[in-house]
DNA sequence: CGACGGGACGC
DNA sequence: CGACGGGACGC
């Protein structure tokens, strides 16, 4: 317990130089650029507000900053919240450490710590887990965690609900420093009853922040239009029923009862997507041929790799024919797309 | 060749 | 509380 705690801070002196002498660090790196392992620091919680030349600028006060780098988003631009900075000198990038490590900015508590030397094998490393018993704490978590790896950090999610508060919700994030031994992690624990209780735990790899922004957005859709068309809402709801293009536009596909329509619009499948497929490349895609509600990247439950399909929802049945015609044969990365109304499940 | 979803994702 | 992996022989 305390024990463990302890005995993990005495070796982070030791983890630092296990990187520089990791296969990992030697295969891509130079021979002076190693010194970038006592040089280069990574910045988490910082401000949005923060841009590239405030976080230099605030580095710089410590000592000479060879280089800062604020990560952005790839597409939008905006700030992900965390940066790099790498120092001329070893000695200013300790001091760094201590004296801005903790720092408050604007509501924020900064972190600032030591970066690990850059490799893809410390990518896509946080592991999502539900199904907690509520009286297990953060620390509980991560020693049932740390066998399988070092954990890089870890969050116990707490219900905010009124009169529940400091409960923990029975999820939570832990990220590893490697991929294998996240994967580790749920290979030997998803399913797994924790002692004490009756039911299995859930442990798979989180979702990224662009997958989480496309469900609540599909989220929001859904109950926006639940909420006009259908529901609780009696009065006048009728006549709003049918689609804005009307029966006639439906052809003769009007009622026939087939899967790949419904009341919500007209179900699409997508197949032979790659496994990092994802919703935004869906909505790319379909968006140009219209009304565009939902759409869905098949997962393995996980991985969170694609399983080479999805489905796509679309208002028209004008524009969903349009855009399975265009688009089936459409050649993704080096698959080709198979397009077309959604079958029911057990027919092939 | 492969093939049709669906609980929970940050206090 | 909170997005931990960028960009890297170039005009």
């Amino acid at each position: 317990m305390a024990v463990r705690r302890g005995h993990n801070k005495y070796l982070k002196a030791d983890l630092q130089e296990a990187y520089e002498m990791s296969n990992g660090y030697e295969d891509h790196m130079g021979g002076d650029e190693g010194k970038d392992a006592k040089t280069n620091l990574i910045v988490n919680y910082l401000p949005q507000s923060m841009t590239q030349d405030e976080l230099r600028s605030l580095f710089n006060s410590i000592g000479e900053v060879d280089s800062a780098k604020l990560v952005r988003d790839k597409v939008a631009g905006h700030s992900l919240g965390y940066g790099f900075v790498n120092y001329l000198n070893p000695s200013d990038a300790e001091r760094a450490i201590s004296t801005l490590n903790g720092l408050r900015l604007q509501s924020k508590t900064i972190k600032v710590s030591f970066a690990r030397p850059s490799s893809d094998t410390i990518k896509d490393a946080n592991l999502y887990i539900s199904g907690l018993p509520k009286s297990m704490s953060q620390k509980d978590v991560e020693d049932m965690f740390s066998r399988y790896g070092r954990i890089i950090n870890s969050r116990v999610l707490i219900d905010q609900s009124t009169g529940m508060t400091g409960v923990s919700r029975g999820v939570a994030f832990i990220r590893f420093d490697k991929r294998a031994e996240a994967e580790e992690a749920v290979k030997n624990l998803n399913g797994q009853t924790p002692p004490g209780v009756t039911e299995p735990i859930t442990v798979k790899f989180a979702a990224n922040p662009n997958q989480v922004k496309n469900t609540q957005l599909i989220s929001q859709l859904y109950h926006n239009q639940s909420r006009r068309f259908g529901g609780p809402l009696h009065h006048q709801a009728q006549r709003f029923r049918f689609s804005p293009m009307g029966v006639d536009h439906m052809g003769n596909m009007g009622g026939v009862n087939m899967p790949g329509n419904s009341s919500s619009g007209w179900c699409i499948f997508i197949y032979n997507l790659g496994q990092d497929a994802d919703e935004s490349i869906l909505w790319q895609m379909f968006g140009p041929f219209g009304a565009v509600t939902n759409v869905k990247v098949i997962r393995d439950f996980n991985t969170n790799k694609c399983k080479g399909f999805g489905f796509v929802t679309m208002t028209n049945y004008e524009e969903a024919a349009m855009a399975i015609t265009s688009l089936n044969g459409y050649r993704l990365g080096d698959k080709m797309l198979q397009v077309s109304f959604k079958t029911s499940k057990g027919h092939k």
